[in-house]
DNA sequence: CAAACACATAAGCATACATTTATATGGCTG
DNA sequence: CAGCCATATAAATGTATGCTTATGTGTTTG
């Protein structure tokens, strides 16, 4: 009786938390705004202007992945920063876009 | 003037892209789907009774799910077997559930 | 070919969500 | 403290989504 030794018993994953986690990546602005913050803290402003959208918009996003605990939060004056609250969300965008990518392109099967 | 090596440019993201397989795997019942594809391919009423959901539901995730590319069909007789189309996509989830479990556990800053 | 089984689809409904417009809060500066 | 800037919140609206109930399609077997 042998494990599987790389991968996380899948019986233990929970899919309350993974949809948790992927409800807040579903959305393109989040994303964008993810993106946005893979290079550094910025204000809300600056992704207003970087992302061309509306700043209640850029807002609500930002209280929504605060609530998924993607982003933290830093107020500095009048500006008010965030920052990605862990690295690991860069990487899992990427992988997520990498296998979107092969399988949109039919390259799924091996 | 270096590039980063590990993880590919995150401006060569597409955020649709993502949405759409984020999208995919949003739904709690759409993840217990998948992780029960993940010990092999299995029949619609195989599926039904595991996961104890009703069989129109189940097809209608199914639908969803090969829309997304995220399985494959195949007819047998008259059962319908559905199967994971490529085995990242489990990874992903493992990935995906691990930093979940972090950062509700509060431990997000590194 | 008729009945039974496996699965898919359609219609209807309730809820969730993204977005806009409008307004409120909070901090800085003159 | 008055006005401005940065941000947050509220209300309103249209649309998407998950789920149920009902029905249709396809396959096998008697």
């Amino acid at each position: 009786m042998q494990k599987v030794p790389i991968l996380k018993n899948i019986s233990t994953i929970d899919p309350r938390t993974v949809s948790f986690l992927a409800k807040a990546l579903a959305d393109e602005n989040r994303l964008r705004i993810l993106m946005a913050l893979a290079t550094g803290k910025k204000s809300v402003s600056t992704l207003v202007t970087d992302l061309a959208i509306s700043q209640p918009l850029a807002s609500h996003h930002l209280r929504e992945l605060k609530r998924a605990l993607l982003v933290t939060v830093e107020r500095r004056g009048p500006f008010v920063y965030y920052e990605l609250a862990d690295c690991r969300i860069e990487e899992i965008v990427a992988t997520m876009h990498g296998l979107a990518v092969d399988l949109l392109a039919n390259r799924t099967t091996f």
